[in-house]
DNA sequence: AATGAATGAGATTTCATTCAT
DNA sequence: AATGAATGAAATCTCATTCAT
């Protein structure tokens, strides 16, 4: 064969994803990445030119976007509805959260690596960015319902500490539940408890 | 050059506090320590033996025990609220609350490690820990309201992740808000949050 | 360069072995053997996790037993003998002082070592131990006919020396003596010494 | 005050015996001598230059000769006593070996770094200069008894190993033995030793 | 294409030596 | 004269990356 062989590629994909998940991007040597994909160290640098690419390789620029989009959509869904504390029900809103919460399912590893495991990597201020992004729109939101945080940086950061919060439980909740049923179950205890807490904070002042 | 050895000693741990909270225990060289302290990295060891023991000079035991009591008892005065939603206000949780915010306020560096970067550190197990000794006490209080989460791991589970929100959500505030008054008063607000969630977190079922 | 991972480990093992017996455990560097193996001194890395570990490697436990067997099965086999004076000649002890020499020639390195260079190593204690051994066994011998030295601390410590003698001599001879043949005629000539002087030992007072 | 003060120059050089003869010249720290001197590593530079010098100042060229000196005339004095074997005894040999034996218990410290502690420092050929020597002086000696070692390198070697044995029991009893008279009485018994097989050695052939 | 041996930079730590006071 | 703080070189060990086969 004259060119890379596509499984190989894939298997080592699919062991950085699971050793930066467990390990940390930093924390991650290539020789565990390499036993963890039943090949050698060196083999790697054929497909890769570094970890950084490899990396990039493992979380693609088109996930991050796909992510930042769901959780985008997400906050936007929102604006669609009259009062967060009607949430989580068959609305719209709960709709677009399921679509989410199936993408999240179907790539555990690398929501986890993108929110919370990306030290050192070149993603390390996505969580950062996300959450300027959803601040940018929740703002929006906001003033939808009459709430201006324009002028309110302190507010907006409360807001800021909400998703932070809400992305952590995430990943927590990603990593304790391995059956996606459980996990739904817990996200959805999860959420009483944020959804609670947004709506007053929007209720507030 | 320097010739106070307490004034080189107090200068190398500011910057270990400084580095160990920006880059996390395992992140920090001890070059890098000497660096912000002015110094060559084998200095250090004139003051401190190992990495390990800067570590524990600038986040003395005694200092994770008050850290833990004042949590504790943050806690504890929650248990003597008839409603969380009540909070926060003029009564005898926020008073204890305020005696934990001068405090952290007064160790804003070693909160920010202890809860956050101490990856590699003898206190690496600290929020775990943490984390139980809050279930802990939180289980008591929510028997006295007549919940028991004894049999129910998942809804313990959530209550868990709620914690481990506050204390992200204080090393949060801690990095932004510089200024102590500024820092009260978004951390009132995030807790205005975290009580609504909580009280309807308790309400549940 | 090289690819034949166990030639590279006998060669580091090799140059262990040379530089350990020449500078001693403690005085070796890692650089030093590994410019002796030719190679790098991380790459001793990916055969012996420490320092220690080489050192154990090019001494193993095993080696170790088997120097102290055949030190002790010599001073038993002194013991079968009416009169040390009459050695060394074609009897029991030559035999087995024989396989003893031919074992410590196929070693030399690991001799001199052993006796002489593991300061700072796991087998530091080895010159001590090996006397506290001969010691014990020459005790009895010494009961056998009719020396007691138990409460004679004195006397037991001049045998002590004579025995210390006895292995730097080997030390010394195996230093000088690259010919097999010239080392065991030059250890026969100072084993001629060795007994007469011992001869003289025991028939004192 | 203009001038060092000789007695602070003569506490490093105590401190520097005791410290050398205990750890040897490569294991001694510089930190180590001056806590034993009571004063400050940095003053140490006051009075000597380097490491090297302050052992050359502990233990001078004229001591070493000296030294050499008194191990020499004890081989020659062994020129005047027709039968090795008659010793030790009330004889002129005996006599100087008592000057000899008075100087190294006056100088036990020296003595030991000298014969076994000198690796690393300018002085870590001594033992195998002084062993030449003494094999030149044992080789007169040998001719003037009928025994003509020149041509027989081996003989002269077994020799070696006799006084380097010697040497090392000079050593172990000036460790062992830190009250004078006992240090004699076991001299004494190693000698009868020394002297049974120096007998054996030189009937030889 | 793959191996895995090898390198070299960097981390922690020690210690002889220098230097500001 | 003395202190002891400070430096810097060297030692052990790790790991991303390169290279010979």
């Amino acid at each position: 064969m004259q060119f890379l062989k596509e499984e190989v590629r894939e298997r080592i994909v699919e062991a950085a994803l699971t050793v930066f998940a467990a390990q940390g991007f930093a924390g991650a040597s290539m020789a565990g990445i390499a036993a963890e994909a039943g090949i050698s160290a060196g083999n790697i640098y054929r497909y890769f030119g570094t970890k950084e690419e490899l990396f990039d390789a493992a979380v693609p620029e088109a996930f991050v976007q796909k992510l930042s989009t769901f959780f985008t959509r997400r906050i936007h869904a929102m604006a669609g509805v009259r009062d967060v504390g009607d949430l989580p029900g068959k609305n719209a809103y709960s709709g677009i959260s399921e679509a989410f919460v199936a993408f999240a399912l179907a790539n555990r590893r690398r929501v986890i690596i993108l929110l919370a495991r990306s030290e050192g990597s070149s993603r390390h201020a996505f969580p950062d960015e996300l959450l300027s992004l959803l601040m940018g729109l929740a703002q929006n939101y906001g003033r939808s319902i009459g709430r201006d945080f324009r002028s309110r940086p302190q507010r907006r950061f409360t807001l800021q500490l909400i998703y932070q919060a809400f992305l952590q439980a995430m990943v927590h909740l990603l990593e304790t539940y391995p059956d996606d049923d459980e996990f739904r179950i817990a996200l959805d205890d999860y959420q009483h408890f944020h959804l609670a807490g947004l709506k007053a904070f929007f209720a507030h002042e």
